[in-house]
DNA sequence: GTCTATAGCTTGATAGAC
DNA sequence: GTCTATCAAGCTATAGAC
């Protein structure tokens, strides 16, 4: 059967997401309208609830598609046998990861408070499983003597915040290389753990 | 003369800037109407213009308060001698500050998309001479020996983004008092950049 | 699958009474 | 100094034509 003029359904669904991504890490979930999310995609407003039921789902997808691939992500990762090859792989793994994607990056830290209840708890529980990861790590190596860590929960948070800081400063193409910037932080993450 | 009744105006600006501070953080800028902050006042939408010009000036004002509340407390602040006393200074200095304001706090980190390019520039101008404070005491350690810093710059960057991150998880009356917090910190900090 | 048109509200901001 | 009333604009989401 031939297909209707101006018949996209396989593709725009995905250049939503990828639309409502860029603006709402730009602008904000609040401040961004269907329209404009229309109109960077090509279509009219009504489309777009062709491919999402409203605009709560849409911001709950592109968070949960975040968090799920950021866990599918370091399953694949090579991850070293001992602690501190762990906690290495860890590190750099999390940089990369983050600079790579920097705008779901800022929408999953920025728009929670605009997830409803429900949808919010399902984010926090795939952020958590990803937070567990690290204080494995960390617990591992405290309990090898490897680490001298006081309080694994504190130090997970420590990092993690630590290593997302990258996200706000770092600019490709800028001074430093991206290896240089995680071989930097390693070390600071080593030092500030280390036994 | 006797005042007209209902007249407020010397404490209605001060609660109007209390008012939206505390919402502008729960909801986002984008989301909070100038109605839900009259009535978290107690006045009509129309009074709120006696006081500002308009929302985006609101809040620009919140922000810049923030953060030369920041700048004039950090001088005032008893600093130490060694680069190595200075950085524990500074170190807790910014946890409990962040820590006693985290409605502004998080405002300033998050709202800066939603202000206008001049008002952006303001603002980014008095967070460089915070970051320059810290900057400046990790060079001065990193050329006395006491430090080993490969870049100041990017361990400024580092150290204030962990430091900020208590914000996100610590709750008051929580498992670990705020001294814990801040000597745990601190620890992490010096063991990161100690030479 | 997409369009046009629009219902039904809410928004930031202003004018004028008191 | 505050209120009531209101404007023009913009919002999400839906209905129905094609």
């Amino acid at each position: 059967m031939a297909r209707k003029s101006g018949s996209h359904g396989e593709i725009t669904g995905p250049r939503i997401l990828a639309a409502a991504e860029r603006l709402i890490a730009r602008k904000g979930f609040a401040a961004v309208t269907m329209r404009e999310i229309a109109r960077e995609v090509g279509v009219q407003a009504g489309a777009l609830y062709l491919y999402i039921p409203d605009k709560q789902t849409l911001l709950f997808d592109l968070m949960r598609r975040h968090m799920e691939e950021l866990l599918a992500a370091w399953e694949a990762e090579p991850k070293g046998e001992t602690p501190l090859e762990q906690l290495e792989a860890f590190a750099r793994f999390h940089i990369r990861f983050h600079l790579a994607r920097p705008d779901a990056t800022f929408i999953s830290y920025m728009e929670l408070r605009n997830l409803e209840p429900e949808n919010f708890a399902r984010i926090e529980a795939l952020r958590k499983r990803y937070e567990d990861i690290l204080e494995g790590i960390l617990k591992e190596g405290s309990a090898a003597g490897v680490f001298r860590v006081p309080d694994t929960k504190l130090a997970t948070m420590a990092l993690i915040a630590m290593l997302t800081g990258v996200n706000t400063w770092y600019r490709e193409g800028g001074r430093l290389s991206r290896e240089r910037v995680e071989r930097i932080y390693w070390n600071m993450v080593r030092r500030a753990v280390k036994g």
